[in-house]
DNA sequence: GCGTTCAATGTACCT
DNA sequence: ACAGGTACATTGAACGCG
């Protein structure tokens, strides 16, 4: 019979001797299914030398000890654009490739040996051209042999699964989990400590909350978990940090009280698979954190400040517990309540984000072609490079080995010099995706690089101003159809983008995916250069980056003859008077010389720029704030300091008033000694980037975390400490506490002043000559002085 | 011995 | 574990100075 099914998840696997690919999906007409494939593709390529007569080679393999050899052929292949023959290895067993192709490269006359570094189950979608998170049909047979297995309908395939047209999401059961820990101080320790709630939301509605109350052990809890998901047989069981984390927390507990944590739909227990995720057979697992990545406006990057972000559940709006208050709140009767309903609440964020993700979650792997639960963990460059991957297969290129290549840097993006000062009426114009289009339109791309030792190709090449390189014409190179792709997709999401509601969640989710279309797009041009890649060719990225400051130049140029004087410019854009006639002439003549997009992003009633690149604040047309690079927008600054220099740049901005500016720094730091600035806007937040006993140098972050490890607290790398300066004397890293071990009597106000405050408002205020000097200095009497209040209203 | 200078270190940002 | 370009704070050794 005919299946129709969209493919949730697959899987290898190898029963009493015969491989199979396990495709776990949903049929059209809603059941959970699992279609069995036992035809799956199990080669390699031995690529042969210039001088060696293949056939030669394919009978030493047939006469070598290589028993589970199906065929040889040669064929025909490319390897970085250029024709090789190779013979094609195909093995009955899929797990003998690596070996043999490892023994295979010490054969004479084999040059080197090709994707026998792919995943069985990664091999089976790409050369069978099947989509995860895709509809396919398939002719199968049902079968009843299904121990262990739980779906409605199990099948055996016929034939291969084809792709067919059919957008829509199929109604998917999700499941979101959320736990809290036991550790009466320090984090949390599966061989000590039990887990005291397990808080469960579904997109059906219902809220569960299995908890230790009355003394019940983590192993009922575990126990009533593991039932309920069966339960309801989730096909995306969704949590934050679960990868690494909660997964291995729960299965360790399990193993504590001699039960298995069986979650999936093939009584298996989760296991750690690639980019480090872990899987749950037949299931989706999905975790947040992966996500929270794409955001760059978040920057401590919890699970409450994702739903407060989002719009899902605002931090003002309830009570968040640190980890240090956990146990204090467990042992507390009357607290736990707070505690359940905290925990609760973080399920219900998990469920929110995940209605703001899923959809771009399920798009990404779709477009990618890895599957749903890979996706989220796989690096940028991998999941560029999956993409390519798929692409290059179809045109017959190899894809090359992973090998360690030495970084060699070279020069990118051209950053030209602001204009100090205030500015108005300036339009910022951009090139829409620079670097992919320039990539597109001088055809730069790993199988038409020009090497300086080959001949000139027959349809001639392009050459880089600059650095040289040399780029065939003619025929497209893979990055240019890759691209054009991206480009496509991206448009049509953009279009679709402008029937909605900017306020509209539909609209954030799209402009989100958009955006990571955006990034995926862009990084091309980074995964070119980047020397982990597969496909790692410097001149590629070295070249787009060239045309790239080429181009901005010219771009000067033409603005300048057209007598537009130009403000600033950063790698694709250019920032100059909004003349709208002269405007959109050079729009014109940029698009008819450079055969490049350029159109105005922003358009700035006024713009501030220091003497420094990269960083300024504009007024938009709308009366909106746009501040780049200054501190306001960064995450280790104290909110204090970010707060007043953003009202600064809103009086200059709106009023260009440098005296209320004034008053209005010295009026918070005189409500700041009187202690009425909140504590939290006294953190400062870092990022640990290494293990604290690497820093060559002494740093307050670095300290703050050395005192959460004495008390028990584990710091790993990446984690953000949030910290306090206090009194005291010495280095500043001497003074330095974790914000969960400070008070606010303990803390160095006048640091904050001094070295938080003042820099943050002289940043910007020293432009209208106004000094650090004047902001700490003049006293006036609080009685004549206006209040904060006076300067913003009351709430 | 103590303040100043300056390269190095470290982090986060921009496109 | 996508790129390079940039700003800035802090550290700590070198330097200057009786």
């Amino acid at each position: 019979m005919k299946i129709t099914f969209w493919l949730l998840d697959l899987n290898y696997e190898k029963k009493a001797d015969q491989p199979e690919i396990r495709l776990w999906g949903i049929s059209s007409s809603g059941e959970r299914i699992l279609i069995i494939d036992r035809n799956l593709p199990s080669y390699f390529y031995a690529v042969v030398n210039e001088d060696t007569e293949p056939t030669k080679l394919l009978e030493e393999i047939r006469n070598g000890d290589f028993p589970s050899v199906k065929k040889v052929e040669v064929v025909e292949r490319k390897f970085f654009g250029k024709p090789v023959k190779a013979v094609k290895v195909y093995c009955g067993d899929p797990d003998v490739i690596a070996e043999y192709a490892k023994e295979l490269r010490k054969f004479e006359g084999v040059k080197d040996c090709f994707e026998d570094d792919i995943r069985h189950a990664m091999r089976y979608l790409i050369d069978n051209n099947i989509q995860p998170c895709g509809w396919h049909e398939v002719e199968a047979t049902e079968t009843t042999d299904s121990p262990n297995i739980k779906v409605d309908k199990l099948y055996l395939a016929k034939a291969t699964p084809k792709l067919v047209e059919k957008t829509e999401t199929p109604k998917l059961r999700v499941l979101g989990f959320s736990t809290i820990y036991y550790s009466q101080e320090g984090s949390p320790k599966p061989e000590r400590n039990p887990i005291v709630i397990i808080s469960t939301a579904t997109n059906c509605g219902d809220q569960e909350q299995f908890s230790a109350d009355e003394d019940r052990k983590d192993k009922h809890v575990l126990e009533d978990f593991i039932d309920y998901v069966q339960q309801f047989d989730p096909d995306i069981i969704v949590g934050y940090s679960v990868n690494g984390q909660h997964w291995q927390y729960l299965q360790e507990r399990c193993k504590e009280s001699g039960l298995h944590l069986f979650v999936d739909r093939g009584q298996t227990e989760p296991r750690t698979s690639v980019y480090s995720h872990t899987s749950l057979t037949g299931r989706v697992n999905l975790d947040l954190a992966d996500y929270v990545e794409e955001f760059q406006e978040i920057k401590v990057k919890t699970l409450e400040n994702f739903a407060d972000f989002l719009g899902v559940m605002k931090i003002e709006n309830r009570t968040i517990i640190e980890d240090i208050d956990i146990a204090g709140y467990w042992n507390d009767k009357a607290k736990r309540e707070t505690l359940k309903k905290f925990s609760l609440d973080n399920t219900c964020c998990i469920m929110g984000i995940t209605e703001a993700v899923l959809g771009f979650a399920i798009q990404l792997s779709n477009l990618v072609g890895l599957p749903l639960d890979h996706v989220g963990t796989a690096a940028a460059g991998f999941r560029v490079e999956w993409f390519l991957i798929k692409k290059t297969h179809r045109i017959g290129e190899l894809v090359p080995k992973r090998i360690d290549q030495p970084y060699r840097p070279y020069a990118g993006g051209l950053v030209l010099k602001p204009i100090p000062g205030l500015h108005d009426n300036i339009a910022a114009l951009d090139f829409k995706s620079m670097y992919p289009n320039l990539m597109i339109t001088y055809n730069l791309s790993p199988d038409t690089y020009v090497s300086p030792t080959e001949s000139m190709p027959a349809g001639g090449v392009y050459e880089t101003p600059e650095v040289g390189h040399k780029f065939r014409k003619e025929p497209p190179g893979f990055y240019k159809e890759v691209l054009t792709y991206l480009i496509k997709v991206r448009s049509e999401i953009r279009a679709k983008m402008k029937k909605l509601s900017p306020t509209s969640p539909e609209y954030r989710v799209l402009d989100s995916r958009q955006k990571a279309i955006k990034v995926i797009t862009n990084a091309t041009y980074g995964y070119a250069g980047w020397t982990g890649a597969r496909w790692y060719v410097k001149p590629v990225a070295e070249a787009a980056a060239a045309y790239g400051r080429h181009t901005i130049q010219s771009a000067v140029q033409m603005a300048e003859k057209e007598e537009l004087k130009v403000v600033y410019g950063d790698t694709d854009s250019i920032f100059l008077e909004n003349d709208k006639q002269k405007v959109e002439k050079l729009e014109k003549d940029i698009m008819d010389k450079l055969k490049l997009e350029i159109a105005p992003d922003k358009v700035y009633t006024r713009i501030f720029f220091t003497e420094a690149k990269k960083r300024y604040a504009g007024l938009l047309q709308d009366g909106r704030l746009d501040i780049v690079g200054l501190e306001v927008v960064r995450g280790d600054w104290a909110g204090i300091a970010k707060t007043v220099q953003e009202k600064v740049l809103e009086i200059i901005l709106k009023e260009q008033s440098q005296k209320k500016a004034l008053e209005y720094v010295q009026q918070v730091i005189r409500e700041l000694r009187q202690e009425h600035v909140p504590y939290s806007d006294l953190i400062i937040w870092k990022t640990l980037t290494k293990k604290a006993e690497e820093y060559e140098v002494n740093a307050s972050h670095v300290e703050a975390a050395k005192m959460l490890k004495a008390k028990g607290w584990e710091m790993s790398v990446g984690d953000k400490i949030g910290y306090v300066i206090v009194t005291g004397t010495g280095r500043l890293y001497e003074r330095v506490k974790p914000y969960v071990l400070a008070t606010y009597d303990n803390v160095d106000l006048e640091y904050y002043v001094t070295k938080q405050i003042i820099p943050a408002a002289a940043r910007i205020l020293e432009s209208f000559g106004i000094t650090e000097e004047q902001l700490l200095a003049a006293k006036p009497n609080p009685k004549e002085t206006k209040t904060l209040t006076d300067f913003f209203g009351s709430r």
